[in-house]
DNA sequence: TCTGGGGTCCTAGGACCC
DNA sequence: TCTGGGGTCCTAGGACCC
C-alpha cells in the first residue's frame, strides 16, 4: 500500500518498524516569555544578550516567528536584530524619528532558570508518554513510542474525517494519533508550543518535525521515508551543515534525494566515512536506537571580551571561567582529567590547548592553575573570546565511595584517593601537582570573586549556568533554536522555502 | 551576516610501547 | 644504524548541532 511510490527502493512497512517522535519546542524561549507574559502573544519577541545602551557584544537567543518576518533569526549579531527590529520602548507613533511601533519587537533578557522549569514540565509529559526519552537539549527530544502505539490504520469506526491536509482518513494511523495527543499534552501541561515529526527512525522524525513549524504535526510512514527526504535540500539532512553542503553541491549534489542516488564510494572519497552515513540517512536509513540521555563528555565556560592583548585582562578572565567550571564539576560530583583552554584571537582563529592530568581530580586551584599555565602561551595575542573546559569526565563514584576503596584496582584506589583528598579541602593530588610543575597557585582574591558575582548575577546552581544580563551577559545560552545552517538560507524574506517543495498532502498529517 | 555560548563527534599526527 | 607493523593514548583542529 504505502510503499508502492517508489517500488523497490525501499522495504514496505513491517511490524518491525518503531515508532519515533521527535518533539521540538517553538521557538522555546519566546514562548516561555510568552507564558509568563501573554501580552507578548501575537507580538514580535526577541530574546537575547547585549541590546542594552552601552553593550555591543551580544546574540540573538531566540526570535519568535513574528519577529523573524523582519529577518531577525537565532545567533544574529544583535546590532544586526536592532537595525531590524527595534525595541518596542524606543517606539513613539508621534515622534517622526523614532520607530514606528508597528516595526518594533519586545526584547528580553535570557532566563534560563525559568527556562528549565517549564521545560521540565515538558519533560515530565515526556516520561509520561515514553518508556525511552532522550534529551537533546532543552527544548528538543527524541521518544520511543513503539510499545504504546503503532502504523497501523486508525480504525474509521472512531469517525477520522478526510480533511485537506491530512489526506484521507484511511491512511491515519494510530501513530499520528498518538503523536497529536503528546503534542497537545505539551501545550496543556506546560503551556507552550511543540512541533511533532513521526517516523519510523531518529533522522527522519527530526526532519518531519521541522517541516512545519510552528505546532507542527508531521508524520512519515515506514516506505514513504525516502520519498519524503527527496525534495529537500542537503541541508536538511541532519549532518550536512555549510562546509558539507558546499562540497556536496560541488559534486553536483543539492537535495537530499541526489544524496541518496550518488555513488557512496564517491562520497567517502569527499568525506570520508561520514559521507556513507549520510548517505543512508538521505535514504531514509537509520538504525540508531532511541538511548536515554547520557552523562556530559565534557564541561565548559567561555566568554567573549572586547579584543586584548592585556595580560591580566586575560589571566583574570580565564580564572574566573576556570572557577566556574570546577564549581559545576563539583555541583555534578563529576571528576575530570584534562583541563583545557580557548583562545580566539581576532579575526576568529580558535585555538585550544589541553594537559591531562595522571588521575581524575575534583580541584578547583588545579583548573585555575593549569587553565593559566596553558593561557601563558598566548600571552601576547588579541584574545576576542577565552574558554576553559574540563574533559575525561568520571562519574564511576559518584555515590559509591564506599565501595571503590575495596576494589583492590589501582585506577580505584587513585580515583578514591583523589576524592577522600577533596572531601574536606580542595587539594592536588600527588600527581596532579607533578604535572603542573611551575604554576604556582597564584592568590585566589576578591577581583575574582567580584567578577563572577557581576558576570552571573542569577547563578542557581543550574547546569548551564551563566546568565549574564551584564556586559558579560553573552555567556550562557544553550540556545534552543533553530540549527545554523537554517538561519543561512533564511537571510532575507520567508523563512524557508521548504514548505512549499515537499508536497505536502503526501506526508504530513494535519 | 565577521560571528554568543555549550556541547558532540571525528580525524590526523605524534609519542610511545611492543 | 636503519628499519616493520600494530596498538594506544594524547593533542589540536574542524564540522556540526542546539
Amino acid at each position: 500500500m504505502d510503499g508502492d511510490t517508489l517500488p523497490g527502493t525501499e522495504p514496505a512497512m513491517t511490524g518491525a518498524d518503531r515508532v519515533v517522535l521527535h518533539v521540538d519546542m517553538d521557538c522555546f524561549y519566546a514562548s516561555c516569555e510568552r507564558l509568563r507574559a501573554p501580552a507578548l502573544r501575537g507580538e514580535p519577541v526577541v530574546v537575547g544578550m547585549g541590546y542594552e545602551p552601552g553593550e555591543t557584544i551580544g546574540a540573538v537567543a531566540t526570535a519568535s516567528y513574528e519577529a523573524r518576518e523582519f529577518g531577525v533569526h537565532s545567533a544574529d549579531p544583535i546590532s544586526r536584530a536592532l537595525e531590524r527590529l527595534p525595541r518596542r520602548v524606543d517606539a513613539d507613533a508621534a515622534d517622526p524619528d523614532a520607530p514606528n511601533p508597528e516595526d518594533t519587537a519586545h526584547y528580553r533578557p535570557v532566563d534560563l532558570d525559568f527556562y528549565k522549569s517549564v521545560a521540565a514540565d515538558v519533560k515530565a509529559v515526556l516520561h509520561d508518554c515514553a518508556d525511552v526519552v532522550r534529551e537533546v537539549s532543552i527544548d528538543e527530544a527524541y521518544l520511543d513510542v513503539t510499545d504504546r502505539t503503532s502504523w497501523d490504520v486508525a480504525d474509521q469506526s472512531t469517525g477520522s474525517p478526510d480533511s485537506a491536509a491530512a489526506g484521507p482518513a484511511e491512511r491515519r494511523t494510530l501513530a499520528e494519533g498518538y503523536a497529536r495527543y503528546v503534542r497537545d499534552r505539551i501545550e496543556r501541561e506546560a503551556g507552550v508550543p511543540a512541533s511533532v515529526g513521526v517516523a519510523p527512525n531518529m533522522s527522519a522524525a527530526k526532519i518531519a518535525s521541522d517541516h512545519d513549524k510552528p505546532q507542527g504535526l508531521v508524520v512519515v510512514p515506514p516506505g514513504r521515508v525516502r520519498a519524503f527526504l527527496a525534495p529537500l535540500p542537503t541541508e536538511a539532512v541532519h549532518g550536512v551543515g555549510p562546509v558539507t553542503a558546499r562540497t556536496l553541491a560541488e559534486m553536483g549534489i543539492e537535495t537530499a534525494g541526489g544524496l541518496a542516488d550518488a555513488d557512496p564510494a564517491d562520497l567517502e572519497a569527499e568525506l570520508g566515512e561520514r559521507g556513507r552515513e549520510l548517505h543512508d540517512r538521505a535514504r531514509g536509513e537509520d538504525d540508531r536506537e532511541v538511548t536515554p540521555t547520557g552523562l556530559p563528555k565534557s564541561l565548559s565556560r567561555e566568554s567573549s571580551l572586547p579584543p586584548t592583548d592585556d595580560e591580566a585582562t586575560k589571566r583574570e578572565r580565564v580564572t574566573a571561567l576556570a572557577a566556574d567550571v570546577a564549581r559545576r564539576a563539583r555541583e555534578r560530583e563529576c571528576l575530570y582529567r584534562t583541563i583545557g583552554v580557548k583562545v580566539v584571537t581576532p579575526p576568529y582563529e580558535v585555538n585550544t590547548r589541553a594537559r591531562s592530568l595522571p588521575g581524575p581530580v575534583d580541584d578547583p586551584e588545579l583548573v585555575e592553575d593549569v587553565a593559566l599555565d596553558l593561557l601563558g602561551e598566548f600571552a601576547d595575542d588579541r584574545a576576542r573570546k577565552l574558554g576553559v573546559r574540563v574533559s575525561n569526565l568520571d562519574f564511576a563514584d559518584s555515590d559509591q565511595s564506599t565501595l571503590t576503596g575495596f576494589d583492590g584496582g589501582s585506577e580505584g584506589d587513585e580515583r578514591s584517593r583523589n576524592r577522600s583528598a577533596n572531601v574536606g579541602r580542595r587539594a592536588g593530588t600527588a600527581g596532579a601537582d607533578a604535572t603542573v610543575a611551575d604554576a604556582s597557585a597564584g592568590p585566589h582574591g576578591e577581583s575574582i570573586t567580584d567578577w563572577i558575582d557581576r558576570g552571573s548575577s542569577t547563578d542557581s546552581g543550574g547546569e548551564e549556568t551563566g546568565r549574564g544580563e551584564e556586559t558579560e551577559g553573552k555567556e550562557e545560552t544553550g540556545r534552543g533554536e533553530e540549527t545554523a545552517g537554517k538561519e543561512e538560507r533564511n537571510e532575507v524574506g520567508p523563512p524557508r522555502d521548504l514548505e512549499g517543495q515537499a508536497s505536502l498532502g503526501e506526508f504530513d498529517a494535519e
